[in-house]
DNA sequence: CGACACCTTGAAGAGGTTCAAGAAATGTGG
DNA sequence: CCACATTTCTTGAACCTCTTCAAGGTGTCG
């Protein structure tokens, strides 16, 4: 699937205008000091939330619909299978995951989600939530009321598209899911899963080789399709052919062509 | 996953109310004449791919924007991988697998859609589709332009709501496949395959026991993660254990319940 | 420091794949 | 309309990847 960029890349942060503190145990590129200001148009994540070419006036009145923000500690859930949708989020900082679970107990991890992206999506066609969202770390979220981003869409015709892309964005990123669980075996899904988080810390600031890894084997596994032994044992052949260093959830990747020619099926003569 | 019902279920079309062929060889409750209208107004899909409640006045701007339709020979394509992307496509008649592929050459089925669903949402985020949209027989789809329906959609809030319970039950959906993908066994896979095939089929109008695949074993299983002859012999299983009769793409199903019990993981003591 | 969660590794086993052959259905051209 | 080529489907046997079960190690936090 030679993993495309899901996110633009936007700019790395220059020193000024950084607000966002950074993920915590991450490895940025320059330090940033850590202000927390509650508009959008004062956020250097607005590239990844919201469209650009805005007016002024535009941006002040999405910047009254995001006025509200949330914050999650790690382990409780923004929201639950279930429960009533009234708003999207855009995570501000922090790190989640999103899973479904059948009657029978089993649950599936469906996303691994950071700042700038917008989580909640799928509460919108039935008006309740299909899923449960779950803080990895401590989180802060905006929320954005659904019914005031669909009044707003309508005067605002870059946010109505925003709106489109996000959602066809998603599904375009499922596709590469199903993909990968449909046709790819445990080496190739855990190079594909690393070259995309290490492609989106990037876009936002952090190194390209090394990552924290927010989530458990197990949540790995479970958003792989695999057993966290696998996931685990995989890992470990990786650090054999010197591919990568792990030191539990510290990955640094020292042969991201090596995880490409495995995801694109080649011999691995790295 | 408990197969939720994808599809709002309609009621089943009355005899005059008909103007959609039936799917060929499907199992029809009722015979239909054929007869082809140009609007949305005259066709009794519209509760599935259009807003219900709408005015007259607003039905007819609706009508304006589906004006073109298309016709697509089994085996060709609606759109490909790497195309632009103007629009989006309501199935009148027939059935269309959705493919991604690799460049190593892998390919998977992201969806199988027929009459009344909407294929194309994938083409928004990059302006180009990123999947092959393939009919698997002659089929019949209503084109939208989809800057058209962005702009309708700022005028009928009805319709921007539908737009987005659209794309949000895509991914909906989608988390749905993820979770078969990624935890459930080959017969529990097959299972709910038929369950939800079976499902949206009655939901048109046709039986509840008895279909018509319009796809192959090699598609059915790149669909659900597994080679053909896996898909083969768990047919045979379930024929052999009474719970199907197959004949080629004719299936008929003995026990929905048993199904359900083997996609809930329950001992099979059909 | 001890309890707990998380991770690693080994060995045995199961489920699905691969390879192969043949049968059944479908399509094509004469 | 029939004969032949092609595609699709079924079934068997060997194999392989991943899972399961188990034990022990590492790290973390009260």
């Amino acid at each position: 699937m030679s993993a495309p960029p899901r996110i633009p890349i936007v700019p790395a942060p220059t020193d000024e205008a950084s607000d966002i503190p950074t993920e915590a145990g991450q490895v940025p590129i320059h330090m940033t000091p850590q202000t927390i200001k509650v508009a959008c148009s004062n956020c250097n994540l607005r590239e990844l939330c919201m469209p650009v070419g805005l007016t002024d006036d535009q941006i002040k009145r999405i910047d009254n619909v995001v006025a509200i923000r949330r914050k999650i500690k790690r382990g409780s859930t923004l929201f639950r299978n279930g429960e009533p949708f009234t708003s999207l989020f855009a995570i501000r900082t922090g790190f989640f995951k999103t899973c479904v679970a059948t009657e029978d107990g089993r649950d599936q991890v469906t996303g691994f989600q950071m700042a700038g992206e917008i989580i909640g999506l799928d509460g919108i066609v039935n008006d309740h939530h299909t899923c449960d969202a779950v803080a990895l770390e401590d989180a802060e979220v905006c929320v954005m009321p659904f019914d005031r981003i669909e009044d707003i869409s309508r005067e605002v015709n870059a946010l109505q598209h925003h709106v489109h892309k996000i959602m066809s964005r998603e599904i375009v990123r499922e596709h590469g899911v199903m993909l990968l669980l449909g046709s790819m075996r445990a080496e190739e899904r855990l190079a594909a899963f690393l070259l995309n988080l290490v492609q989106r810390l990037h876009a936002r600031g952090f190194s390209q080789s090394e990552l924290v890894l927010r989530m458990t084997r197990e949540e790995i596994g479970s958003y792989l399709g695999l057993k966290l032994e696998t996931v685990s044992r995989t890992f470990s052949k990786f650090v054999d052919d010197g591919i990568v260093e792990v030191k539990q959830r510290h990955v640094r990747i020292l042969s991201p062509e090596a995880l490409k020619r495995i995801v694109n099926n080649q011999q691995a003569c790295h």
